[in-house]
DNA sequence: TTGCTCCTCACGTCACGTGAGGTGGC
DNA sequence: TTGCTCCTCACGTCACGTGAGGTGGC
């Protein structure tokens, strides 16, 4: 029957902890060495090393030195609470985190290696970004990235130019429901189709963004107005 | 040209910060508001608030405060090395916290509403699962959990019992050969294919897994002598 | 005597929260 | 005069890291 016991060098080569965060176990009651030597050197017994392990188990699971040290100075503890508690707050930062991590890939996709893009212009783009978030399930907005692919910026040409011809018609005063107006709406439709892979409900969050958010309408020079005219117009045509 | 300027209350309002966060960010470096009253009182310009915006959008992503001032006082900060590092950070905390979260599930499902577990007793099992993860892939340790599913004491109980005639048979003075020995590799096999669903890599990592830890071995009486005179019978018999 | 380990303060971390005690403007 | 907002310290958070300056045992 060898009781040994060990100072606090020791036991932190042991454990792979630092003699320093065995020192603050003492400070906060968490672990307290069953003795000393006459100079003051702290002596841990088996039964220290046992709770010892045990805390660092329990510090495995994510919980709190507080949280440890309720739990092992009263074995009944009551530990699903507890445990639930910490399986929700998991979740939580497990479903940030990814959030957070699919966009900062995508960002991360429009940083093309070589080039430098201004601060200033990252962040617009990233606004533009949490915006899209808001009308469009995740699923969606993968599908929005597939279709545009390398050429996101020739389909906002496009559209773009789609708006400055409809603009053309609407100061030549012709009305929504004439022939070269209605001509148009197949080419819509195609734009339509193109960015969003022929999805409907894509299509749908989409016209919802736009005719919502004034700011965006903006970026394309659609002002409410003009809006207002091809809406009339796809009314008029009959296509949703 | 009406240009405003804010008090910081208003600010903190808008933006739904604090005070204090305001006060911190001035203290740090990160947003100055350009003026002040006589008596001291600070005011934001339509320029602080821009700042302001854009710290709060690169918050968003995750950046240290550091970073972020950083980014905004030089416009050509070279964004895609950080966005690395920060993508890699957000994958390793990921992955840690769902590795974290399964042990976690696994051991709430084992504690059931009722009763209370004694702590000490917890500790064990989730020690126990921790070998066992060293040994299992994740997707084995599913299917042995749907394998056990209600009855893991009643496979215990019968792994025990087995072991147990076994080890007569072995004080017996019965060779590892003999018929009656022979007549319980079946047995075995039932067993074995019981508790992991007919999976042979299953089956081979926790064989390895009982063979290297002595503690678990000795969880079920099977000591070093009995594992070699069951190994023995196995190899005679011909069933891997 | 020289290393090595041990000791006890005590400040720093990161992004603020939370008072304490006092002043300014309606 | 009474509220409300504003101000500047300054300590606390959580789990330690990192010295500073000194002692003990081989």
């Amino acid at each position: 029957l060898t009781t040994h016991s060990w100072k606090i060098g020791d036991l932190a080569k042991r454990t792979h902890l630092s003699v320093r965060t065995l020192h603050y176990y003492e400070e906060v009651g968490l672990l307290r060495p069953s003795a000393r030597t006459e100079a003051g050197h702290r002596l841990y017994t088996e039964d220290d090393v046992v709770r010892l392990q045990r805390i660092l188990s329990l510090r495995q699971l994510g919980f709190t030195l507080e949280d440890i040290r309720r739990c092992l100075d009263q074995d009944d503890y009551a530990l699903a609470p507890l445990i639930d508690l910490q399986l929700e707050r998991l979740r939580e930062q497990i479903a940030l985190q990814q959030g957070l991590y699919q966009r900062l890939s995508r960002l991360r996709a429009r940083l093309h290696d070589g080039e430098n893009v201004p601060v200033t212009q990252f962040i617009e783009t990233m606004e533009a970004m949490m915006q899209i978030e808001q009308y469009l399930t995740p699923e969606q907005i993968a599908t929005l990235e597939a279709a545009h692919g390398e050429h996101r910026e020739a389909n906002v040409a496009a559209f773009k130019a789609f708006v400055d011809q409809l603009r053309t018609h609407q100061q030549a005063g012709r009305e929504p429901g004439d022939p070269a107006v209605q001509a148009m709406l197949a080419q819509r439709r195609a734009l339509v189709a193109d960015t969003t892979l022929d999805d409907p409900a894509l299509a749908q969050g989409l016209q919802r963004m736009i005719s919502t958010e004034p700011e965006i309408r903006q970026r394309f020079g659609l002002d409410d107005a003009l809006l207002a005219y091809l809406s009339e117009a796809v009314a008029i045509g009959g296509s949703c």
